[in-house]
DNA sequence: TCAGTATGGTTTGCAATGCAAACCAGTTTG
DNA sequence: CAAACTGGTTTGCATTGCAAACCATACTGA
């Protein structure tokens, strides 16, 4: 257990936070995906999902675009190359802290 | 990727905030450990540490002992059997996150 | 002896967070 | 044309994390 346990408070808090962990994690695979679909994979209410994805955007990390589908409103999602590498960063963080909580 | 993100939403919150993983990460190899030396480890303000002890006392995960070392006043902090078993199943929790992010 | 400084913390103040409920605009259905 | 559904956003609120301020006691030196 090296006592560089201060790289712990280093971690992307925007990430750190699962409900947008997992979000990203969506993004990361699909590239892009629309509202309802997040929110069916997420199991966050509504009002929480756009709350998250108002902050991810916020940061830069996700883009959202909002458009329709014949009449219906559709908002799709998208992981920018920023988000993306604030998601492999986060990867990173993670598997450090592991590594020394694990010993 | 299995599509069980959802389960990244169970993680103890108590122990997902960096600085009391630190705390908790550190009273599980020292066994007992007081209030300055936590201070010095993690490098996080008094009032801060002070704060995230008191509630990981609350949680029933550390326990928190005052005394008098000669004359001055000396915490003493270690891990609760409840805490030890919150930090395994921590550990597995966020081991569970890195093997779905990491496809 | 008593002002100043150090030690070992706790309390306070505050901005930011996460969450669900309420809400809203538009669309489809009975 | 009222009711219900779709696709979200806004609001309200309790909880958090943080640092600064504070507090009690102990030691130090002039």
């Amino acid at each position: 257990m090296s006592s560089d346990l201060r790289s712990f408070t280093e971690v992307d808090r925007l990430l750190h936070e699962p409900a947008r962990l997992m979000i990203v994690t969506l993004l990361a695979v699909v590239a892009e995906a629309d509202f309802l679909f997040l929110l069916n994979q997420t199991g966050l209410t509504k009002g929480n999902l756009s709350a998250h994805l108002s902050k991810l955007e916020a940061a830069g990390y996700v883009e959202i675009n909002k458009s329709y589908r014949g009449k219906i409103p559709i908002t799709l999602l998208s992981l920018t190359p920023t988000g993306m590498d604030a998601f492999n960063t986060y990867r990173k963080q993670l598997r450090g802290i592991i590594a020394r909580i694990s010993d």
